[in-house]
DNA sequence: GCGCTAAACG
DNA sequence: CGTTTAGCGC
């Protein structure tokens, strides 16, 4: 079974590259980010022919996940759910049996210092506590998405020319370590080390496709209940590479569910 | 020989449109207008697989006429050339060996009795006496562009809805006549007559193209030198059905030069 | 760069 | 309806 996290920078503009991805690919479960539409306009019969269900939890112009799925969803849930917190459109649950899928879109925090960097933090607290109030212990869960922090060196192209980058600070990746350290395995570092494993290149860089400078802030995290059943977990940067693709690419992992 | 007349609105959303367009009818020379790109922007490298020379006269935003050509015109003008006159981008006029192709965008007019419709009728006026002084009386020539005036009443859908409206005034058809009058040819009457033919069909009427509601505002016309050799013209309706048309659809004359 | 939202124009 | 110009977000 593989499940696989996708940040499409617009649901509507990647239609083509999407339905292209999956109907090669054949993921079970797909979550998405950045779906950037209403629920009401989300191109729900588009998609209708590959087979997929679909759970969405969007706004205009802006964030927006969802979860596609080969079988349906036995339940969804959206949203933080804390009154305190404004309803970006960053959180979609599902469950699948047993399993757990925790779809997120973190914030980007846009500029060091600044409100929504500040915003970033107080999100990943409050995203911690409804991990472990949500996640029932013992049974399997997968976190994934657009998770807007390269937690290491090894994680964005030279390093040290985005020592001070948002996505790179020494508070965003102590407030994602805080939650990864709660029983979280990142599934991409533990069948593959070293530099140069990317789900993200910037437009704005000419080539940066080709030339890889580009960051890994895309993850597939799994529970202590399920990190031991994943076989594999790569980056399929095909997608990145067809006609108007998005500016992610995705990341699979393959679970041993038997 | 044939000359085509284009109004493609917008040369870069019509890319798709016209080099399928230009690869299936392969005209010789083809007249655009509302290229609305400045010269520098104008995708001529896009077309070079094409073939095509490209002669541009843009601007930005608005207005732009260009004449793509199989073989590389002798020689290329723009404008009016009047300094009394704005340069708004309406005109562009290249020879191939004796022949002289003229390319007009004329100006809508928008509103009967506005500004912009008192600059139509000047601007007729003006481009009238272009062409007595820039076409050598005994030379074959052919004017042909989106001429923005319907003619007569079956030149639009329901005549009696529309005696108000910009493109359908007699002071308009006045003004086309009295340049037509000297020595011009409207090939596509001199071969069909009758209501129902119609080369620009708006986007905001609802299925406006599927129901035959449109204008003959794109026209091409032949002087006395030319005219006999006409063997031919049509509408070609094809562009119009395609994904993401322009609101207009090619005129394309067929001459016997032999 | 390439999405998005708007308003202006035709 | 489908262009354009802008500004905004990442």
């Amino acid at each position: 079974m593989t499940v696989a996290t996708f940040n499409v920078n617009s649901i509507r503009a990647r239609m083509p590259v999407l339905k292209a991805w999956v109907e090669s690919a054949g993921p079970d479960i797909v979550a998405l980010q950045e779906t950037k539409v209403e629920d009401g306009s989300f191109p729900i019969a588009d998609l209708e022919p590959t087979g997929y269900h679909v759970a969405i939890h969007g706004q205009k112009g802006y964030n927006g996940v969802a979860i596609l799925s080969r079988v349906a969803p036995d339940e969804v849930h959206t949203g933080l759910g804390d009154p305190d917190f404004p309803e970006d459109c960053r959180v979609i649950r599902a469950r699948f049996g047993e399993l757990w899928v925790v779809g997120t879109y973190v914030p980007n925090g846009t500029k060091v210092g600044s409100e929504k960097f500040a915003y970033k933090l107080a999100w990943f607290e409050r995203f911690g506590r409804l991990l472990r109030e949500t996640v029932p212990a013992g049974t399997p869960a997968v976190w994934l998405g657009d998770i807007n922090v390269a937690p290491t060196d090894e994680d964005v192209y030279e390093p040290d020319r985005h020592r001070g980058d948002v996505c790179f600070q020494p508070e965003e990746k102590e407030a994602l370590a805080r939650i990864v350290g709660e029983g979280w395995t990142d599934l991409f570092r533990h069948f593959t080390p070293g530099p140069g494993h990317y789900t993200f290149w910037e437009y704005t860089i000419p080539n940066g496709f080709k030339r890889n400078l580009g960051w890994r802030i895309d993850h597939v995290y799994a529970n202590e209940a399920l990190a031991g059943r994943c076989t594999a977990c790569v980056v399929d940067r095909a997608p990145r590479s067809m006609e108007r693709p998005s500016d992610h690419t995705p990341v699979v992992a393959t679970f041993d569910l038997a």
